[in-house]
DNA sequence: CGACTATTTTGACAAAGTCCAAAACTCCAC
DNA sequence: GTGGAGTTTTGGACTTTGTCAAAATAGTCG
């Protein structure tokens, strides 16, 4: 998705105004899948020198709610975000460091969003989450 | 689970010393499935008077160390404590009010396990929830 | 009952985000 | 280009959820 379209025409398409500021987020978002805000904000600054802590939050909260990125919270970590939106993916999460990794859809299409009984609920999204332990974390634990 | 056994055994089996404290949140998780660590204070403090916060958090704590609860943490919400523990049950959450409901395992037993692309990681659950609306917030959001 | 250990309490602290008002910037029409 | 309207960005205070540490208290076992 990042891929294809270059940044400034993303933001153009979806009626935001071009700042520096989200350019860089954008391409930070391309650049790191996964991170969090807080790695983010490091990795734009080290590209526009200098941003603010509320700046992050504020584009990462409107590309969400545009649907440009995508945001996933695993419990005991700060959220996350990335560029691949639309594709029904999950994740993979290592409770030791919180190494995040994508994984494609175990049942195929979009099978996730049948639960048996909705309880009336209207489901718009079924989330996985596999919890595990990375390689390294396999490593470092059972040397 | 709670039903089958009475709080002041479950916590004698697991070697844990037993309180007031620990007696009267074990019950209030019990009598309150999905509430949240506050919900839980608020409950146990009609119930026995007086708890601080933090032996809240501890006893929960605990619990859920010896598996005898379950704590899910949806995104956006704080952590809430279940009792119903190791049958592979998933959970729909309202993405308004945060009301969440049990839902039984879409695919069988124990199938989400099986990640395609595990990427290396040793994986020890699947966890799956369901986001959407609840009845009570359709009503109230297209009246 | 008494000693020993584990738990509870209290109060300070930390992380991740949000709220707010003021200043700076972008966009668009002229 | 330039000016004005409307958005963004900033910086700082604040909120929520949860943890840490030390002192006080309660539970367990002989």
């Amino acid at each position: 998705m990042g891929a294809v379209t270059d940044p400034e025409t993303t933001l153009r398409q979806h009626d935001l105004p071009v700042t520096a500021q989200r350019l860089a987020v954008l391409r930070a978002v391309s650049h790191h899948p996964h991170a969090t805000a807080d790695d983010l904000a490091e990795s734009v600054r080290q590209e526009i020198g200098t941003i603010s802590r509320q700046s992050v939050y504020n584009v990462l909260n409107v590309l969400t709610d545009k649907g440009i990125i995508r945001r996933i919270q695993p419990a005991d970590s700060p959220a996350r975000y990335e560029d691949r939106v639309g594709d029904n993916h999950h994740h993979l999460v290592c409770r030791d460091c919180g190494k995040t990794e994508d994984v494609n859809c175990a049942v195929g299409e979009a099978p996730c969003l049948h639960a048996h009984d909705h309880h009336g609920f209207r489901i718009d999204e079924a989330e996985v989450i596999y919890w595990g332990t990375c390689p390294a974390c396999q490593r470092r634990r059972a040397p």
